[in-house]
DNA sequence: TGTCCTTAGGACCAAGTAGTCCTATTCTTC
DNA sequence: GAAGAATAGGACTACTTGGTCCTAAGGACA
């Protein structure tokens, strides 16, 4: 029942990724999901719109279950668990050729810019994020300097790493991701307090 | 003979900030721009699509210019115009209140997606900038920490500075802007040796 | 056997849009 | 004052697209 489900989310996925959500049409994703006409494609979804939601929504989860999986692997030390968590963005990326989405993404701009409620629902995304890196670097806030603000490093984490990903994607290249990733590891580092960074 | 032409490329680039480029008809711009009808609009753009390739041509110039001649601002240290860059970015960002009008919103996104020519020229932004912050690091290179990258750290800066606005304009809010900045312009000065930092 | 969900397929509508064409009037400029 | 460009305005075509509606066959399951 909701297999056929996923199948025209991942259909609709490929796509929009490829060719922007504006630029796909309905008919796009019931040829590319191998559905038998539009009243196929309208019993499983209201409208393309919904399609659209579910689709970043999805976009979401796989990524949250890799990442919060790892920001919340208990047997790492937090600040540990920050550093796996920026290389496993960057491997993602590579991973899928420097063509993914999700908010680390460019589909994300588009969709956002046609439509308030996808801008919510990506700005709610970054938060997410932001939250819970922010709230890591709470808990070990005794090793960092005193000057550090989680919330605000949390923050500088993610731009970069979004502002990385969209480079990547421009330019063609994922390797100046581990470039990136490896100086804002080290920006981390940076606010760990002398006295316990060796 | 040119100043209509200019008011409808204006005309064109609010909208589109705004709406993104599919969801802005040449009907738009007409009323935008005050013009009589179709005949005259077309009168001055061959099409559609032509339109939108000048008024991205234009936003990237004005852009590109406004960053390489704070980069290239004779009158400044290396190290401290690449500060003022930074700024500068932060500046721009909000002056336009976080709407898009950076050469990574929604347009330029929407079109690198349907057209390689757009990849390449925001490629090519990407490009000049970082190679342009890469030679300034280079020349004060003896003020750097050995270790320093400069390239690497100079696409560190551009990725950042691209998320971070990326970022404000999701969650429609540009102060975060600027403490990345801050965070960025910290992370600059802590490769500067030791010995001269003081 | 009967019921309900799924698959099939197509007709159709309403709306919006890019672009063409045609005719006039006004404004410049030589 | 004549020529050419700019402005005005509207009709009209061709096409795409999201979405509705209707009918009917196949499968699952009780």
């Amino acid at each position: 029942m909701t297999q056929k489900r996923i199948q025209i989310l991942d259909a609709a996925a490929e796509l929009i990724a490829d060719k922007g959500f504006v630029h796909t049409s309905v008919d796009d994703v019931i040829a590319r999901a191998g559905l038998s006409g539009k009243s196929h494609f309208y019993h499983y979804f209201k409208s393309k719109e919904s399609l659209g939601h579910e689709v970043l929504a999805r976009q979401f989860d796989v990524l949250a279950e890799r990442g919060l999986a790892i920001l919340r692997e208990p047997t790492l030390e937090p600040l540990e668990r920050v550093n796996v968590f920026i290389d496993s963005v960057v491997a993602l990326q590579a991973e899928r050729g420097g063509r993914s989405s999700s908010p680390f993404g460019a589909l994300a701009t588009e969709m956002a810019a046609m439509d308030e409620g996808f801008r919510v629902r990506i700005a709610r995304v970054f938060r997410s994020w932001t939250e819970e890196i922010a709230g890591l670097l709470g808990q070990v806030k005794d090793q960092l300097e005193e000057d550090t603000d989680p919330l605000r490093l949390a923050r500088f984490i993610v731009a970069t790493l979004e502002g990385a990903t969209t480079m990547a994607r421009m330019k063609r290249d994922v390797s100046l991701m581990h470039g990136v990733a490896t100086d804002l590891k080290r920006f981390v580092a940076g606010h760990v307090r002398r006295s316990l960074s060796t």
